[in-house]
DNA sequence: CAACTATACA
């Protein structure tokens, strides 16, 4: 009869004699005074005051035998729990399921997941709370390949998953990017009514986000008739994570209008969403927002403020928030050193990631080398970059990722160390992508490289035919060594091929709005003065001595006609309205979904010398930040 | 027993 002691549901009252041996049992398994001090307040702790607390304190009961394991999850006090574990299996206290899913949930908690599984896999009977508990611990911290084994076992078992069940499933798919399993669990879920519920909906969003289908995340998120915060968090993410963030930051404030309060998620994830547009005025509201709400003292929303004024060209306002950080975590360091790097403040960046590893004694990660690399490359620093390479490798022992190849490459490509770099590529472990060719490449039209650059262009369009910009890079390079007819015959092709050159396009935010500016636009509002302000620069721009070079322009026209094309440029267009629009003096922020050409690049320079304007454009893959007429990326890029 | 939150090459 013992064994069923601990199977008596929880509202059955005990035997007096049942009482006597489960205290007995309790107390010899607490005898030391750390864990009786440890089970005591966590007892307390895990009892409120609450209608039923007098039963769950009453130290005879089975509630109180339960809440007593239930202490020790809470304070991981993985002593006390094993002891009891011990003395279950001596007294034959048999397998109970609630018992046991406390167990389980204490081993898991503290890295044993091992115990965790043997416990599981001793039982005879498991039912639904158990098979989470194990499946939370396997999607948690992985392997999370082992959560989907179980979520299959589990319905082979013939135990239905419920709504704790489905999350954990998704968040093991999400984690491995598993799409296919991720729909099979869908398809599952529809047949259910569990289609309704918040947790899964939500889960059912990360998946699909992670897994790159914003899409079908968004059909589910349309289909939920209540949301709260996190499901809306859930959505803004996943616009973030894919590369779109004007959705989620439009999102947020749908989330606003429909009288749900943002948290300290969704501000992450939208300041981290204008970071990505360069929305500096949005970021600020949102910094503003969060400050009212004592978020910003939070470190994980500073730290998406080190990246969002990284990235909207306030570096020096990123650092002094860095410097406030209580914990300088891992992709603090990353964030601020990345900043330094995309804005050509090489050594700063480098003086950082000293800083980090030496003072702070934080160990840095291959995205730290990424920042690293990529800040080297802007410098120009071949010497430097091979032997970070190498403290990667030695030293840190992490496998380099095609994305470390890349950056020397590129800064291979930059120094016109072409031997070098093609030798790189071809005894690189990986299969080279295309960041690879179009770092190769870019290195070969700053030379003038024709013969490699045709190379590395072949192997780009085997690899992405679709993607019109290589056409244009390589018959830039064809114009700018003179060979017009060789140019002409990539444009040719690349018109036959039905693609189409991406029309420029720039845009300036002011007062929370955005202007955009095609190539030649005048449609803007104050077309008219924007034109005239160009032509005002560009007469004091040629008493400087300045002379258009058309070269870029692979179009075969006219002289004048290139002229006209090039003075009309998107990014001139945004930068005359910034100038016309704020006060003398303010910075601007200009992004471009291309590249700069090189002609804008210069005139850009002199703009900034004339007006006595720091002017940041944020490049389709880099930051130029002009002061003074000068470049911070001194004319490389 | 459950869902969301920052960093990265070209």
């Amino acid at each position: 009869m013992l064994p069923s002691i601990l199977s008596k549901s929880r509202n059955e009252p005990l035997l007096a004699r049942d009482r006597r041996r489960l205290c007995r049992l309790l107390c010899s398994s607490l005898r030391t005074a750390t864990d009786l001090q440890l089970t005591n307040a966590a007892a307390a702790a895990s009892s409120p005051p609450s209608s039923n607390s007098h039963i769950a304190s009453s130290p005879n009961s089975y509630h109180h035998y339960t809440s007593v394991l239930q202490s020790c999850v809470a304070s991981r006090s993985l002593g006390t729990g094993r002891q009891l574990h011990g003395r279950l299996l001596v007294s034959g206290l048999g397998p109970d399921t609630v018992l046991a899913t406390k167990l389980v949930d204490l081993y898991a908690a503290c890295g044993l997941v091992g115990h965790a599984r043997r416990l599981f896999d001793g039982m005879p009977k498991r039912n639904v709370f158990l098979w989470n508990v194990l499946i939370r611990a396997y999607a948690r911290d992985g392997p999370h390949e082992v959560a989907i084994q179980l979520y299959r076992g589990m319905v082979d078992y013939g135990v239905e998953p419920d709504n704790f069940t489905y999350p954990l499933a998704l968040k093991a798919c999400a984690a491995l990017l598993d799409l296919e399993t991720g729909r099979e669990v869908h398809e599952r879920v529809l047949g259910t009514h569990w289609g309704e519920d918040m947790f899964v909906c939500a889960g059912l969003v990360d998946m699909y986000a992670k897994c790159g289908c914003v899409d079908d995340a968004r059909a589910v998120f349309d289909r939920i008739r209540v949301r709260d915060s996190v499901v809306w968090n859930s959505m803004i993410a996943a616009y973030g994570q894919n590369g779109r963030p004007m959705e989620a930051l439009s999102l947020c404030r749908d989330m606003a209008a429909n009288g749900v309060g943002p948290t300290i998620a969704t501000l992450v994830s939208t300041i981290s969403a204008a970071a990505d547009a360069a929305a500096l005025p949005r970021g600020r509201e949102l910094h503003g927002f969060g400050w009212r709400r004592g978020f910003d003292r939070q470190d994980k929303l500073k730290t998406s403020l080190v990246d969002m004024y990284a990235k909207s060209g306030w570096v020096q306002v990123a650092r002094v928030l860095f410097e406030q950080l209580m914990k300088r975590e891992l992709v603090s360091w990353n964030a601020m050193i990345c900043g330094y790097g995309m804005h050509g403040h090489f050594d700063e960046a480098l003086k950082l990631f000293n800083k980090m590893r030496v003072e702070a004694q934080v160990t840095p990660d291959n995205i730290t080398f990424v920042g690293v690399l990529s800040a080297c490359n802007h410098g120009g620093m071949v010497k430097e970059a091979k032997e970070f390479f190498g403290l990667m490798v030695d030293v840190y022992s992490i496998k380099p990722t095609v994305q470390h190849f890349t950056c020397l490459v590129d800064v291979l490509g930059h120094a016109g160390r072409f031997e070098e770099a093609y030798d790189l590529i071809k005894g690189m472990p990986m299969q080279p992508d295309s960041g690879i060719w179009g770092a190769l490449l870019n290195g070969c039209k700053i030379h003038k490289n024709v013969e490699l650059g045709e190379l590395a262009l072949q192997k780009l369009i085997e690899l992405e035919p679709e993607d019109a910009g290589n056409y244009v890079l390589l018959s830039n390079i064809y114009a700018q060594s003179g060979k017009w007819e060789k140019a002409a015959r990539v444009r040719k092709l690349m018109t036959n091929r039905g693609l189409k050159k991406i029309i420029g396009c720039s845009w300036i935010e002011l007062k929370g709005k955005t202007h955009g500016f095609l190539v030649g636009d005048a449609s803007h509002p104050r077309s008219a003065e924007i034109y005239e302000e160009l032509e005002r620069l560009e007469g004091l721009m040629s008493d400087a001595g300045y002379m258009p070079d058309t070269m870029p322009v692979f179009h075969d026209v006219g002289d004048d006609e290139k002229r006209n094309m090039m003075r009309s440029h998107s990014e001139r267009l945004a930068i005359a309205f910034g100038l016309i629009s704020t006060p003398s003096g303010t910075k601007l922020l200009v992004t471009k979904n291309l590249r700069v050409c090189e002609d804008c690049h210069v005139v850009i320079k002199l703009i900034s010398q004339i007006v006595q304007r720091e002017i940041i454009i944020r490049d389709v893959n880099r930051y130029h930040h002009f002061v003074n007429g000068e470049c911070s990326c001194k004319d490389y890029w």
